[in-house]
DNA sequence: AACCTAGGTGTACGGCGTACACTTGTCAAG
DNA sequence: CTTGACAAGTGTACGCCGTACACCTAGGTT
């Protein structure tokens, strides 16, 4: 994978082509498993040869959410406040799924970049364009929080696909047991888990539409911002 | 701080003392400064003994989550599922401000420990018991994420308190100007921060109270349940 | 031809989690 | 009181990590 030219001659390095295949790589084999020392094995450079090019690591994840912002689509043009809210998050969504390492990288940025800023602005934009007062607008834009990204807090998350194999799935009866002990101890969970997992036919696993249940939440948030706006909602009240 | 007994002679170690450790000195130094070498030398005992007490680092900080659930108030009783749920998120959600920690931790968690399941378990019986469907119930959990733990997402998260002391504030009138600009590039951004700023006389930084904001979200997503509830809403249709 | 400098190198340091082999302290049975 | 077993604590070591710092070197400018 070391990135050469035609007779065996190294390519130059940039801050572009860095965080280009820290993404590829942060897709591949998930970000925890992306280092410094491993990236620049990958771009066929000695470690500290990234140092050129980006401060230090947290400039680096920095760069790559840059990259997945640059993915997401521009506000619609003409669409009502609404709508242009949803298709925007939707396609955030996308691009959050297309980049599995995103997630926990935007959880856990501190300072915002330029980029982050822009998108942050043209999203509060929606809004007031739509008649939100400043107000109104400023609550509910927290009350989307992390939806604005394209994802929420899952309940029960399957763990990342990880280079190290699962243990081996139990055996059906084992399972079976296992199920019966777990509706014993945890009764409300076994029954909203089994009616989930009954829908759609596969016994257990996720069993949810990891989908569906994003946009439920957005368009319950949406309506009750559309009802706020409508009564003419203001904080000191 | 190493501790010891009346003689000088060492206190036994045991799982909870080491838990309850790691907590208190979370709690003091923040989470991403706790190792296990940290934490060894803070019970007066050197790294690997931990190890008999707790399988792995992982280990440990799920026991960590243990003890805060166990802070977190049960299901009020008679009081309705609304007010029910409120309350409780509202306890979680104190839990959670004691313990800095518990955000990222929480959020890094993938398997849930018997304690967490029971938290969740009786969360979903709040919503069972207040007679929502299990299908409604299931979707409701989805759409309140991680604010049945007392927290979402923030837009902007103040950089937590750290040993490195931040740089010096620029003086007044350089913060004017760097106001100016910023209204300039991200004229949206700086409408509803200055709005908020205003409302409390601070002129800049969070300007807007969490709690706040917090119950904003809890409501509108309360009330919207209320509705569907109301309605008789079911997931095919 | 001489020089400057941006980009790439090599070495090293202090931290991390934890595997593994060991000593030590405690307590129950003989 | 002795003994021995087992749990608790120790010491050393390995392979990772981010990155400071001094150095070299290839290209382009003068």
């Amino acid at each position: 994978m070391v990135q050469q030219g035609e007779g065996g001659q190294r390519v130059r390095l940039s801050r572009d082509r860095v965080l280009q295949a820290a993404v590829a790589l942060a897709d591949e084999i998930g970000i925890e498993a992306v280092s410094m020392r491993r990236l620049a094995q990958e771009v066929g450079v000695v470690p500290m040869a990234l140092y050129k090019h980006v401060a230090n690591k947290e400039e680096l994840l920095d760069g790559m959410v840059d990259l997945l912002v640059a993915e997401i689509d521009p506000p619609a043009r003409d669409a009502g406040w609404k709508r242009a809210v949803r298709l925007r998050v939707l396609s955030a969504r996308r691009a959050l799924l297309r980049h599995p390492w995103a997630r926990p990288v935007l959880e856990s940025r501190v300072n915002k970049t330029p980029a982050v800023l822009g998108y942050m602005d043209s999203f509060i934009g929606m809004f007031l364009a739509g008649g939100f007062s400043v107000d109104l607008t400023h609550h509910v834009m927290h009350a989307l929080g992390s939806r604005m990204w394209g994802f929420t807090q899952e309940l029960f998350q399957e763990p990342a696909p990880s280079a190290a194999e699962p243990p081996p799935a139990p055996p059906p009866e084992a399972m079976a047991a296992m199920l019966e002990q777990m509706a014993a101890v945890y009764p409300n969970v076994a029954r909203v888990a089994m009616a989930s997992a009954h829908d759609e036919g596969s016994v257990v696993g996720p069993g949810c539409d990891d989908q569906f249940e994003f946009e439920f939440a957005l368009d319950l948030l949406l309506d009750g911002f559309e009802r706020l706006h409508a009564q003419g909602w203001s904080s000191r009240s």
